[in-house]
DNA sequence: GCCAACGTTGGC
DNA sequence: GCCAACGTTGGC
């Protein structure tokens, strides 16, 4: 099993409406070497939920991988803000994968807190102009976040 | 293939 | 809402 994070705004959609929803489509990438990891990702990986342009931005819980990557629907749909015109069925640019609601943290484990303790100093997500919204988590690293969830 | 101009992300 | 730091585009 391997571990990533993605960022979403929690305007957009929050861990409380994965949880009611159950399911979420995470469509919508635009950026190859986030979409290029999305294609490594496996059903039942886990995937720290992180709050984007939030107070406080941080990781608000987890959520897991429940549907294998796929063409992403929406780069073929005209009407879809994510409409790519040089995106073809036979030929897709963009993937998807579904994601299911895991846990909800009592409290957001902030961006702040991340940066202050030096275990997470190598960790993609506490680095100075690093803006990808989907990166790999090392296992080291989310064990100590389900476990500051948990404190 | 370089690189300027432009667009986007995301913390603050 | 500002703006730094990226990524992408497109002319050449």
């Amino acid at each position: 099993m391997r571990y990533w994070l993605m960022k979403n705004e929690p305007t957009c959609y929050s861990l409380d409406d994965l949880k009611r929803d159950g399911s979420y489509v995470w469509d919508g990438v635009r950026n190859y070497q986030a979409r290029n990891l999305m294609k490594e990702m496996k059903v039942g990986d886990r995937v720290l939920y992180y709050y984007s342009n939030a107070n406080p931005t941080g990781i608000a819980g987890v959520a897991e991988i429940i549907k294998a990557p796929y063409p992403d629907p929406s780069q073929f749909k005209s009407a879809s803000e994510y409409f790519d015109p040089k995106a073809t069925i036979e030929n897709p640019r963009w993937t998807a994968v579904d994601v299911g609601f895991v846990e909800k943290f009592e409290e957001v484990i902030s961006l702040h807190e991340l940066k202050n303790d030096p275990f997470f100093d190598d960790m993609i997500v506490t680095k100075k102009g690093v803006r990808l919204s989907v990166q790999p988590v090392s296992e080291k690293h989310f064990k100590r976040v389900i476990k500051m969830s948990t404190q």
